[in-house]
RNA sequence: UCCUCGGUAGCUCAACGGUAGAGCAUCCGGCUGUUAACCGGAGGGUUGCAGGUUCGAAUCCUGCCCGAGGAGCCA
């Protein structure tokens, strides 16, 4: 009996007759020998149909495939230095599933608008391929690291009464008679979550309605959000740190070949070390300006700053205790020095900016109540919010990491939409 | 919302005031080790849309639509 056999594991069946499910990749022809490219999901692997080994009919069918056809091929497999992979199947017999069409992705170059209108088909290109597989592991990494770290995954709401932090523009839809929004964060049901159960996260999809056209921004994107009761600003980013660099460890251990697929540099990745550095928000304003930046004390950095300052070091870098006008409501001044909050940044390197943010919460009912109050928050809305300080208030912390950002740095991508499957960006809801 | 660049064959681009072209893809033919294979041939066009200038517009002008990069905003 044929094993039917993944393509990722064709090396133990050298000598072996296999039979291999997939579809075309690519087709290179040099008179009696026919080269297919077969891919399956797991790997690429050549197919050799040689005339003189074939009956006609067959030959003449494996020459004239077209790309992407669904096919079945069996054969001995060898080891072969020629072939891409170091593995080849000498084509036997060919089962054709379906002959495909034309089909629009040629193995030639193409514009970002073509190929994002083709997405559904652009995904099985290799470079997209590799990069699917190293998000698949990234998301994996993360929960494994908070669920080993005793972190209960315990989800929040997609859909919301009201905008969590009254900073961003939502997405809105109807719901029954009433408005729901789209989350932009499941940050405040965290807090919640971590009052009953002490350390959780919560992962999913949050969005955000802003016209950002940047190469890190997308209106849709995954964020994964832990948060934990007794845990300070140290300890948060004790624990962001831990996560990364577990993340980046995984990745170089089970995705070294998908980064090599993508050419990734893997030099910056082996540096990701703990200690992060730890610079202050007022350190950071001093080195942009040595750098030649004319930013003043106060303003929020933009993709400018995070990018100059991330390629100061080596390894990803916390920036903490910002202005207090610059982050959210529910960051929690330091009570040494009012005018900041105890929130930190973390930004990767190489230019990639902003990856983690979070910090401590106000855990102190009559500050909360103030500070939604300078922000025009309904009250209302937020009376589950301040319940939480009624009932057991403790110091907490926690904060976002965005999937796609992570995802962009380890595979070396200068912009975020390819990191997600079908991305959703200011003008594009299609495919 | 603003700034910059772009829209020509299925795709990537050239032609920049004087007969719309190439490579890839498709189809036909050739080649026993191809690596985005290669070689020969064929078909393939309302030059984003509307108006204007001109003997003549893909090319110059105006408006609009669409996209990309960036800013702002945001993570």
């Amino acid at each position: 009996m044929r094993p039917v056999v993944t393509i990722d594991r064709i090396g133990e069946h050298a000598g072996q007759e296999v039979e291999v499910r997939g579809w075309l990749y690519n087709v290179r022809s040099s008179g009696a020998l026919h080269f297919l490219l077969v891919r399956d999901g797991t790997g690429l692997l050549q197919a050799v149909a040689a005339r003189s080994e074939l009956p006609a009919e067959v030959f003449e069918e494996a020459g004239a495939l077209t790309q992407e056809s669904a096919i079945v091929v069996s054969g001995p497999v060898r080891d072969d230095r020629r072939a891409p992979g170091g593995h080849e199947l000498s084509l036997r017999e060919l089962r054709v599933v379906q002959r495909a069409e034309p089909y629009p992705i040629t193995p030639k170059e193409h514009g970002i608008e073509f190929l994002m209108d083709h997405r559904h088909l652009w995904l099985r290109s290799s470079r997209q391929w590799a990069i699917m597989r190293v998000r698949a592991e990234v998301e994996r990494a993360m929960c494994d690291y908070l669920d080993d770290a005793g972190y209960l995954r315990m989800d929040a709401p997609i859909l919301t009464p009201s905008a969590c932090e009254g900073t961003t523009t939502l997405f809105a839809t109807p719901y029954f008679d009433a408005t729901a929004y789209l989350t932009q964060s499941g940050q405040l049901y965290n807090e919640a979550a971590a009052a009953a159960q002490g350390r959780v996260y919560c992962f999913g999809p949050v969005f955000r309605a802003e016209k950002s056209k940047t190469r890190r921004h997308l209106t849709e994107f995954w964020m994964l959000e832990p948060e934990a009761a007794y845990l300070d600003l140290d300890g948060c980013m004790a624990l962001a740190e831990g996560l990364v660099v577990a993340v980046v460890r995984r990745v170089l251990d089970r995705r070294r070949r998908e980064l090599e697929v993508l050419k990734r540099d893997l030099a910056p990745l082996e540096a990701v070390r703990p200690p992060f550095p730890r610079i202050t928000y007022d350190e950071a304003v001093e080195r942009l300006r040595q750098q030649g930046s004319s930013i003043a004390w106060g303003e929020d950095f933009g993709g400018d700053e995070e990018t100059v300052l991330s390629r100061l070091y080596d390894r990803p870098v916390f920036v903490h205790r910002y202005p207090a006008r610059c982050k959210a409501f529910y960051m929690r001044p330091d009570p040494e020095r009012p005018e900041v909050v105890l929130g930190a940044d973390l930004l990767a390197p190489e230019g990639y900016g902003e990856i983690v943010g979070g910090g401590e919460r106000i855990h102190d009912r009559a500050l909360l109540e103030r500070r939604l109050e300078e922000a025009h928050l309904p009250r209302a809305e937020y009376a589950w919010y301040l319940d939480l300080r009624r009932y057991g208030s403790v110091p907490h912390s926690g904060f976002g990491i965005g999937v796609e950002r992570t995802v962009a740095w380890l595979c070396g991508l200068d912009h975020v939409r390819e990191t997600i499957p079908f991305p959703r960006t200011i003008n594009r809801l299609y495919p």
